[in-house]
DNA sequence: ACAGTATAATTAATATATTAATAGTTAACG
DNA sequence: CGTTAACTATTAATATATTAATTATACTGT
């Protein structure tokens, strides 16, 4: 049976489990969570978008970005609006003060980021960045699954 | 700022959410989430573990331990023992129950994981695994934190 | 216009993660 | 010997993940 210490998924979950300690200690210094960071993060790209679209870029499932959206808005950092056109969709959309936020927060995570790349050697980072973006066209994420059985 | 998408940890989260979906139907149709599959996984190695040498292994954070041994040990899988050097050290066993479940399990993980191997070029399967214990060692998994902090 | 079907967001139920605190046990040391 | 510190498993509280079901809206063909 392949070794598990080595095994690829859990060598995924070790590395994440060495980087993320270090991000967390800064979102949990402006009480946020990884998970309200990525939505906040993602929203200061992007003014507004979407509820799926969302759940899409931060990897969030859509049960789960209820909760957070809820969390989100009753600090008042972004706000839910309704798409006129099509009123399923819910429009998600940052608020001044989550915006106000970006300029404490961003430069902090962005310099633990920089020091974690300048650990690793830029051919190793390149490799792994190769070797991660291979890992993702295996196949779809999810829908594919579906997809195929029904094909 | 640093691009979201190509950032490295949201690589890694995307990564195994190509990855994951696939053996999680597996343990699913045994009633196995994957915590619960990852903790058998070991014991299937080892027989039996001390808790803290389990949580190590698996990645999993010692408080969700608890509950996830509560349900193996509810299904007769695993047995939580006592170590009579040290009586606040609980080992936890592989039951019979337990050992045969992977006569059924561990052939459809590992077929899975071959198909997984074998859609990748080895010599960029070989470079990410490079990149990973590479990323691993950037600092130690979590205590390196604290100790680095009291020196 | 209508029946049937598909989508988007949500709820519900259960399992885990995260952080802090606690109880029981052992080690260390004056 | 007793006291303090360190360690192990656990509990507690809150947030998120996973899966299935539900609600509201939009689409499709007739």
């Amino acid at each position: 049976m392949e070794r598990f210490d080595t095994s690829l998924t859990m060598m995924l979950y070790r590395a994440l489990d060495a980087l993320m300690p270090r991000f967390r200690a800064i979102f949990r210094e402006f009480d946020l969570t990884e998970q309200q960071w990525r939505i906040l993060r993602v929203l200061w790209d992007g003014d507004e978008l979407s509820a799926i679209e969302l759940a899409d870029r931060t990897l969030i499932p859509a049960p789960s970005l209820v909760g957070i959206l809820n969390r989100l808005e009753r600090r008042q950092l972004v706000k839910r609006l309704r798409n006129k056109r099509d009123r399923r969709s819910v429009i998600v959309a940052i608020t001044r003060d989550g915006r106000k936020l970006k300029e404490s927060v961003a430069p902090r995570v962005e310099q633990v980021y920089q020091q974690m790349q300048a650990s690793i050697a830029p051919d190793v980072w390149d490799q792994l960045h190769t070797g991660l973006s291979c890992v993702c066209q295996i196949d779809a994420p999810d829908g594919a699954l579906d997809k195929a059985a029904n094909e």
